[in-house]
DNA sequence: AATGAATGAGAGTTCATTCAT
DNA sequence: CATGAATGAACTCTCATTCAT
């Protein structure tokens, strides 16, 4: 069939070019969270985003207006809901809740602790009061969401008689604390370790863990007098 | 008398310009703690340190011969050790462990945490990578102390019995964490909040270090399966 | 039949498209006069004329080298010289020789003042100084023989004892002012008007003519005491 | 007395810089004027404008935070009302009507026609549609006053049975549109010139002056048939 | 012939740093 | 000593121009 034919030889006359250029984008964005995370927002000089992406100045601004857009949309790209499959994953366990939030800090290690992602906190955290839209703009598609997920499965323990009763607000920062920690450190350089061996991520998440369920088994307080 | 009083003020006005100018470098580097960590190095003017500290911009070059010495002088000015007088308190501690523990963190933020010395965590963690000496500087003035401050008293505990054996390189990070976690977040103007009600440090401090001492006291990974 | 339809179809779209290709020149060339007139130069961008033109940015390269080419192509084009036609049917003139400047002026407006190659001598004022050339071509193709034409018919006037002797070199300026100022007032979105109602061209044209003709029979200076 | 003479010295280490400084603005608006009139406004670069000036491209940034504010500077600077004075000088005039638009007209060329302020008009005519809110502001402090003066100067004349009744909303412009073209042809390189001998504009505008007080006199029209 | 993705020189603007006063 | 006017390197962003498709 010639229309077959056409539509054939027309798709690869324009693959290449097509393909690079929906590529293109992302190529971007990658180079911009690495280097962003790296240098920090303002450090970063567009033309250097450009050349990691492999392409030239002018490219950048073909496919983002301005530098301050480029950050976010390496926000936006990069924490594009994955609550929804996670909220629906922890909806749906049937075991313990201390094994829950086990699971809970082993995925979030898995898909952003230990991922280039990570750096997008470090980012909010040294350049977020000089774009406080983008700020907020964190809080909604990121904090807030991991906060309401750390919530359940903290009230599901106490409901089943797993966890003492607990201020949960203040709870849910026992969890956070350490994630944050290690996603900072991770993008400052070690600067918090002690300069001898440097500290196992996983290691020290499990112990913490461990700790977080010893503290929530034990009730809060009960041990202070 | 004209003359006499001429005089008088003359001189009060001296001697107020002298107090002053003895203190300039002072003013010029409280000014700069605050904006850097406010703003960040790179998006803080110089002529805004000069303007908070009641200068003008040629007077902070007669100071600092650069805003990057301006920096190294901000931290090394904040990292004046307190270690020696903190090492020999809890050297002659008497009370339970637990006890130690929980002043050590007492100590930490009234003195640290809660203070304007916060800052120096949040630059070193923002602007690190691009100032290596400094880092290096921040982690043997001010890291490496802590750690090993932290590690006798942690040492102590199991050596008294009140503590489980436990990896101690881990378990320091189980205490510096939530510390780094409150510098930074103070800040970051909150932006690991859920943008509800704000989080109070002292409570969550007061939490967290339950949780530790609970952690500690149970030993690490027994209740996992 | 399919095909059939197909091949005439593709015949027509065939036809139109080279239809297209011949008048692509003259379509920029139209677009860019538009824009230039409107803009500048300067504060046009090629890619707006291509988009005016309906064709993309490239083609627009395909038939004029440089943007500047493409200004230079917009001003000749234009200039295609009228004074053959206009100077063959004034040589045969029969009326008086007030009826003939005002029908001199008549066809000036109607076929340049009134329409789009007004444009062009907007442009020789806004952008002759950084196109000497040009502006040297508009002078020799419109300005003089624009002159030649009205000294003649004023000096026709002298001769006829219609008109009392005038200096014929500034004469002809007070017949081509009023022209270049409604063009140029024309292309300025009304620069010169007081913001009330608009001046209606015509009827300025009209009156202004008459005071010329006043003048021209008075003669100069005669009244002036 | 020592204050005057601490004054004195005060004043002498002050003075040179000082007097740049206050000299800077003007110099600054003259130089851009210049280039404005010359080469339009977007073919003008910033640095072009400094250096003429005789100083550096991030001097002009310190006067005026923007191009475009240097642009409306420009405008505002030049334009400063001189209506009050002519408008006071007409309305106190005593000789004939004919002898007063004669004097209008030379003091229009005297204090703007001859002088680079004529350079404004140009300005406006060129870039006048890239800056509406300039354009407006044009017609306000300019184009409005300097219509009304001529309108109130005409029906004098056909008050006093010195002209003949006319439309005024248009005579208005037979006087307007002289100036216009002069101080438009003036900045663009007499392009309107015939290559020949260059016009005088004074004589120029003494025979146009004549025209239009004998078509005044005549009145409109009644010599049309 | 036509497209539009890509380029990179160049323009506007900022700001650390200098130095005459 | 202190000032702040001046500088110019460096950065963001634009747009005329090119060229693979």
């Amino acid at each position: 069939m010639p229309s077959r034919l056409l539509s054939d030889k027309f798709c690869a006359v324009r693959a290449k070019r097509e393909r690079r250029k929906e590529a293109r984008p992302g190529e971007l964005l990658d180079a911009a969270l690495d280097l962003f995370v790296e240098k920090g927002f303002a450090a970063t000089r567009s033309e250097e985003v450009a050349a990691r992406a492999g392409v030239s100045k002018g490219t950048l601004f073909l496919y983002f207006p301005s530098k301050e857009e480029l950050f976010k949309a390496v926000i936006s790209e990069n924490l594009a809901g994955r609550f929804e499959q996670w909220n629906a994953q922890f909806a749906a366990f049937q075991g313990s809740t201390p094994e829950m939030l086990r699971e809970c800090v082993q995925i979030w290690w898995d898909n952003i602790g230990s991922t280039k992602v990570s750096g997008i906190t470090k980012l909010m955290f040294s350049e977020g009061r000089n774009f406080p839209e983008l700020a907020q703009f964190y809080r909604e598609q990121f904090v807030a969401p991991a906060h309401e997920l750390l919530r359940r499965i903290l009230q599901r323990g106490i409901d089943r008689g797993e966890f003492a009763p607990v201020d949960l607000d203040l709870a849910v920062y026992t969890v956070v604390a350490p994630m944050v920690f290690l996603m900072l450190n991770r993008h400052a350089a070690d600067i918090c370790g002690d300069g001898r061996t440097p500290m196992d991520p996983a290691q020290y998440l499990a112990l913490q863990t461990e700790f977080i369920l010893a503290g929530l088994a034990a009730g809060p307080g009960q041990r202070k007098p």
